[in-house]
DNA sequence: CCCCTTCATTGGAACGTTCCAATAATTATG
DNA sequence: CATAATTATTGGAACGTTCCAATGAAGGGG
């Protein structure tokens, strides 16, 4: 709180070198003698020196900040995502912008443009509710690549997803494998994401000979809508359901317990994201994870190379998810079996 | 991607005014004439300008830009709060930068660091693992509003907390009156917040007169934490645990369960945070929560206040948290009772 | 001992804003 | 109608940094 901070002159006067010199050092030149270095480092500790980013980045016309868009500050697998791109950024001398849209498209847009006036070099979109026209302004502007979703695809916007798709198959092979048949989707509502994990879990049964059993009941991402939805496919007496997210899948095996019946004795629940929360013990589900901090790192990487490289081709990759299995899913019920 | 962006000289020349009139019109100056006013947006809007924050910030020695730190983004109750900080700030004309140092006090005091060389004008900690020496240089340097700890105090460093004594007296109470006597306490570890916590279940053991059913069992603040410290606690038969935070208590759920025992039927259990999670359907955790988005609101308020009046004695709020009844708590099993 | 190279250091311009004092244009006043 | 008062507009300085071209100080070779 003292009169005013330090700048670089303070410094260089009290050092009684140039302010020249002092950028020179600060910035870890070869070129600056040791004891001209020495003096200047210290006066620069004494003072509590601390370089304005602002002046910085009007000097050289960058800002060596990357702005981060998360859907949701809430939904852990947001968190797990970010955590893979903060490690990956760190030590490239990057700082990273974190904002949040709360899910609200306009505030999206709103907030991309604060990032915007700080001059970020590049933009990590993970997961967003943008739409199409924005999304080119936005990626005209500045280097972007975005996570989890690959619904709209944009020239020189590289894409980092997880294959939804191969996940949805993989959830329904599992229950598959464990005897079940009457196996029922709860779908996560009206989303890219949610859409393509119902089409996995369209395919899978497909394959699997049980076009006759395929049931898609479409819900939403919160536990309460998983609740529901839970409730409406009991109805269908399944032996099994794979719910298109965890929170949901939390949501169902509360409404399955609720009917009496016993998780997974009776019902078999898998979810999918495969967040930490997942393997609490106390929930302790079966569920599709989705790489999160891998997702997360190589969004980061993709950015940092088209920044190297502005003309590299866009680029588009997919990643696999794996299932882990836990106390939520067994063989189905000998007395169901159809 | 543009060979560069537009600067206000371009919208002064596309509209064929000077900088000056560009820049009183952009910021809403009334002694700018209807006329010019609309040739300037016009040339704005078309040009696609965005005005440069650091070069404003470098004008006008102020960043309007707040810095937020909390220590784990994966832990919802900061998210939580973060909601809160969010809604009050904006509006207010700031932007917020946020950072998350991952329970590292030595990646916090760099993350502060990079704030400050945004020239944040002031800065709210939400939980920290900084001690007393980093805190007070810290605050010398810019206004700052604690939120959740109240363990140091440093003039001019307003703190905004819960009453985690009255708290934990609450849940106390709330056990007292279903008829539990043999009550546990799993404290989340050596943390102030904990501490406080455990002193509030002290207090009221005694008030009720049951100072020799007092057992404090030390864990940590994850489920797993949880888990260990209640199969220790489960030695002592006790017929309620009061878990200091709702993740530990969601662990110590599942090692009754584990151990044959129903919740509540047997066992009485109730947590501490009041985070949504807890109340997701599949937990349905009794808890004291505290007014997380109010916390958050009040700390930015705080904030905000000391901006406009920086001499203002240092103040220091404790907000009550409120018993949230649900169902892992319940009258005491008859044939247990001592 | 002088000139050339190398190394260390420096002043000044530039970056994109804001703000102030000064000017130009317009309107009101006597 | 001249002048004062008001309104609209402008150029220039300032903010704290980086970078470049230029300067000064040494050291080395002939």
């Amino acid at each position: 709180m003292s009169a005013s901070r330090p700048t670089i002159l303070d410094v260089a006067s009290r050092a009684g070198v140039s302010k020249s010199l002092v950028s020179l050092a600060l910035s870890g030149s070869p070129k600056v003698s040791a004891a001209s270095r020495a003096r200047i480092e210290r006066a620069a500790q004494e003072l509590g020196y601390r370089p304005n980013a602002a002046a910085r980045s009007l000097a050289i016309k960058k800002s060596r900040t990357l702005g981060v868009l998360v859907l949701d500050l809430h939904n852990p697998v947001f968190a797990e995502i970010l955590d893979g791109v903060q490690k990956e950024v760190r030590g490239h001398g990057f700082t990273t912008m974190l904002v949040s849209g709360g899910e609200d498209p306009a505030l999206e847009r709103t907030e991309i443009d604060t990032l915007q006036q700080f001059q970020i070099e590049g933009l990590i979109l993970i997961s967003h509710r943008l739409g199409e026209a924005d999304l080119r302004d936005i990626a005209a502007e500045v280097p972007t690549v975005t996570v989890t979703r690959d619904d709209i695809t944009i020239p020189g916007m590289d894409m980092v997803c997880n294959d939804d798709v191969e996940g949805g198959s993989i959830a329904v092979d599992h229950l598959v494998s464990l005897g079940h048949q009457r196996i029922v989707c709860l779908s996560g509502g009206d989303n890219p994401v949610s859409h393509a994990r119902a089409k996995g879990y369209l395919q899978a049964m497909e394959a699997h000979g049980l076009d006759d059993q395929v049931h898609i009941v479409s819900g939403g991402l919160t536990d309460t809508a998983g609740y529901r939805a839970a409730k409406e496919a009991l109805e269908l007496s399944p032996t099994a359901l794979f719910v298109a997210n965890d929170f949901g899948a939390m949501g169902a095996i509360a409404a399955v317990e609720e009917a009496g019946l016993a998780v997974p004795g009776d019902i078999s629940i898998i979810g999918y994201d495969g967040i930490r929360l997942a393997g609490l013990r106390s929930v302790n589900l079966t569920t599709v994870a989705q790489p999160l901090a891998e997702l997360g790192r190589l969004a980061a990487t993709r950015l940092l190379e088209r920044l190297e490289k502005p003309t590299r081709p866009t680029q588009h990759d997919r990643v696999s998810s794996q299932l882990i299995v836990r106390g939520t899913t067994g063989p189905v019920n000998s007395s169901q079996r159809p």
